[in-house]
DNA sequence: CGCATTTGACCTGCGC
DNA sequence: GCGCAGGTCAAATGCG
């Protein structure tokens, strides 16, 4: 599988992926938003100019960040097609290495998965590793990191899914508590969610999904096509080996007050292909929600500004 | 009043 | 067997 055949690297993306863990200034968003294209009405020929040189900026950076985003996956490439073969070579007993083998597997099993999880439970063991990887695989886990504000203290990730809470517990190794949820959209959806704050980064939700669901997203129920799956963040959509997307609902908040499914999920892994990509950049602009809270934001901005 | 959330109690698995 | 930690249950509570 070609990497960039999933990641469209042409997309006019101004993002830093040195920042992606940090609280970008909003302001700066903003700013970068609307130097892309959206003309102020009473612009000065002096503002202008600026804003061509911003936008010569924006796209040298955009130009060299593609370049960085091809490379990365050229690289994940390789190493996929690595443990590919490596698996292929050695099946099944490989998840369940011994301890003898432990500094030979701890590479192999460090790079990809890492690359693949994205989590940052880096500091566990390899067997540990193993295990999380065995019971992963099993059980169908995803991961999906989810940047809110620091202050919000509530554990709610909206995936388009109703969940009922049934439990919260502090656990040893975080001191934020974890929220404990099941999938009540179908009273035998096995769906589990647990969700609980980054140790590294309290902005950040980090929801864990266990096993898959029975049942149709509900966001599906009520749009005819199958296909819509751009606003499936479920892990129905996202276990085929748990990858990991971030998003980013402090932006969405500082832009719009639209709802949750309005928002542009930052894909930190390549693991989500381009379709689904463009499935959701489709499904958004198709949503006259989406549309609307846009024109609202785009346009209270303008004013604002003047 | 019904439903969702909260929270302490209980259960279970694992390491020592 | 015991203690600990994570996970689940269920009664109490709050909210619409």
């Amino acid at each position: 599988m070609d990497c960039s055949s999933w990641i469209n690297t042409s997309l006019d993306l101004n993002i830093n992926p040195h920042r992606l863990h940090e609280e970008v200034p909003k302001k700066e968003v903003e700013n970068n938003f609307f130097s892309l294209g959206i003309k102020k009405p009473s612009v000065k020929e002096e503002s202008s100019g600026a804003l061509v040189e911003e936008l010569k900026r924006v796209s040298a950076e955009n130009k060299k960040l593609t370049e960085m985003l091809t490379e990365m996956c050229e690289n994940y490439n390789a190493l996929r097609s690595n443990l590919m073969e490596y698996l292929r070579k050695n099946p099944e007993k490989e998840l369940s290495s011994s301890k003898k083998r432990k500094s030979e597997s701890s590479n192999n099993n460090n790079s990809i998965p890492m690359g693949v999880n994205g989590n940052s439970e880096s500091s566990s063991t390899d067997e540990e590793s193993c295990k999380k990887l065995k019971e992963e695989i099993k059980t169908k886990v995803s991961r999906v990191y989810v940047r809110t504000e620091a202050s919000d203290t509530s554990l709610i990730v909206k995936d388009g899914y109703q969940w009922r809470k049934y439990g919260q517990k502090v656990t040893r190794d975080n001191p934020s508590p974890r929220a404990y949820f099941k999938c009540s959209f179908a009273p035998s959806c096995p769906v589990k969610k647990k969700v609980q704050r980054s140790v590294d980064d309290q902005s950040v939700l980090v929801a864990t999904y266990e096993g898959e669901h029975n049942h149709p997203h509900p966001s599906q129920m009520d749009v005819t096509t199958g296909s819509n799956r751009g606003v499936t963040l479920g892990s129905a959509s996202l276990t085929s080996s748990a990858p990991t997307v971030t998003l980013d609902w402090t932006k969405s908040k500082s832009s719009t007050n639209s709802e949750s499914k309005n928002i542009i999920p930052k894909i930190e892994s390549p693991e989500v292909p381009q379709v689904l990509v463009e499935q959701m950049a489709t499904s958004l602009t198709k949503d006259p929600n989406f549309r609307a809270a846009l024109v609202a934001a785009i346009s209270g901005k303008m004013l604002h500004n003047n």
